[in-house]
DNA sequence: GTCTATATGGGGATAGAC
DNA sequence: GTCTATCCCCATATAGAC
C-alpha cells in the first residue's frame, strides 16, 4: 500500500516537474531557466527537484526530445499517398498549425534552441532534413507537372514552417493585434482558414 | 592629447561592449546571458565591464532600444504615398527582409524578448500597434476595393511578420535547408525574389 | 526512497586602489 | 578616469541524514 502510494506520487511529481521544465526553458531557454524556478513551479525545493534529476542537462534534453518526437511522427506528409497538392499542403499547414497552437511552449522550446546556436540539435537534424527532402522532392514534383506555380520546395516548406511557428513564437504579438486568445475558437477557425488560404494562393492554387 | 586618445580609445570600447552585448544576449536572452560573456566578448575583465556600464538591465535597454528604434523609423509603410498595392507591399517585405537579413542578431533579440513573456516591451507596444494599424488599415481598404483577395488586413500583415523573421530567427535552419549562408548574394536575391512572390500571391496579386 | 544540510562555483555589482 | 580586489547572493549539484 505504502509503496503503492508513494510510487503513482512519484509519477504525479514527474509529471509536475516535467510541466515547469517545459514552461522554464520555453520562456528562458537553457542558460536562462534556473532549476530553482523548475522546482518552484512544481512546488518543492531546489534540493528536492536534484533527487528527482539527473541534472538540468538531462531535464532538457528530455523536454526538448518530447518536441523533436512529435514532429518526426507528426509530419509524416504522406509523400507516397496520391493527395492532391491541394489537400496535401492543407493537410500539413492544418497539422503544423494544430500543434503550434495546442503546444506552444513545446514549439517555443526549440525556436529558443535554434535561436541559442542549436547546439543541441546535432543529431537531430539529419533526420529532420530526410523527412524534409522528401517533402520538397514531393513540392518540386507538383511544380514540374505545372500543379504548382514555379517555385522553389524548400523555401515554400520554410514558409510553412514559418508561418506555422509564428502562432506559438509569437503568440503575445498576435493576440494583441486580434484583441483576443489564440484559445478562441472562432478565432482559432479564422486563423486556420486564412493561413491555408494563404499559402495555397502563395503557391499558385486558386480557392 | 593624453584626454583626445582616452576619450576616442572609450568610444572603441563602448562599441565593443554594444556588440558583445548584442551578440550575448540575442543567443540566450537577458536572463540566459551573462556579464561575463559579454566582458570576455569585448575583452575585458568582468569588473571592468561593469565600470563602463549602468547594470546588466540598462545595457539590455540599449540594446532593445536599437532594435524597436530602426524598426519604427524604417516601417512607415508611406500610409499616404498613392503606391498600388502591390508596390507598397513588394516594398513592405523587402525593407523588412532586408533588415532581418543584415542585422539577424537584432532581429533575434526581439525574438528572445517576446518568447520571454516581453515584460520590457510594456512601453513598445502601443507605438508598435499604432502604427500597425495603419497599415492594416490600408490592406483593408484595397480588398475593400478588390484590389486584393478577401481576407484580413491584421493577418496579412502577421504573416509577412512572420516570413520576414524566419530569415534571422531560423538562419540556422534556413541555411541547413539551402545548403548556402544567407549572405551569399544569389542566395539572397533569390529568397527576395520568391518571398515576394509568395506574398503577392497570397495576397491575391498576379504575377 | 525521500529530503535536508552543505559544498563549490559563477552570477551581478561596488568600494576603494591606482 | 580606469581598473582591481572583493563582496554577497544565487546557481547547480551532492553527501549524508532521516
Amino acid at each position: 500500500m505504502r509503496t503503492e502510494r508513494s510510487k503513482q506520487s512519484r509519477q504525479e511529481i514527474m509529471r509536475k516537474i516535467l510541466d515547469a521544465a517545459i514552461a522554464e526553458f520555453s520562456q528562458h531557454g537553457f542558460q536562462g531557466a534556473s532549476t530553482q524556478a523548475i522546482a518552484e513551479r512544481a512546488q518543492l525545493k531546489k534540493s528536492q527537484l536534484h533527487y528527482y534529476i539527473e541534472d538540468k542537462e538531462a531535464l532538457y534534453a528530455q523536454v526538448l526530445g518530447m518536441v523533436l518526437d512529435s514532429w518526426r511522427s507528426f509530419f509524416v506528409f504522406d509523400s507516397d499517398a496520391k493527395q492532391s497538392p491541394r489537400e496535401a499542403l492543407s493537410e500539413f499547414v492544418r497539422v503544423k498549425l494544430d500543434y503550434a497552437l495546442e503546444n506552444p511552449e513545446l514549439s517555443r522550446i526549440f525556436t529558443m534552441e535554434v535561436l541559442s546556436g542549436g547546439a543541441r540539435l546535432e543529431n537531430y537534424w539529419p533526420g529532420a532534413m530526410e523527412a524534409t527532402h522528401a517533402k520538397v522532392a514531393k513540392i518540386n514534383s507538383w511544380v514540374a507537372e505545372g500543379a504548382l506555380r514555379p517555385l522553389d520546395g524548400r523555401l515554400l516548406i520554410m514558409h510553412i514552417w514559418a508561418l506555422t511557428q509564428y502562432y506559438s513564437d509569437y503568440t503575445l504579438q498576435a493576440e494583441m493585434l486580434l484583441e483576443s486568445p489564440l484559445t478562441a475558437p472562432d478565432v482559432r477557425q479564422k486563423i486556420e482558414q486564412e493561413l491555408i488560404q494563404f499559402v495555397l494562393s502563395g503557391a499558385g492554387l486558386r480557392a
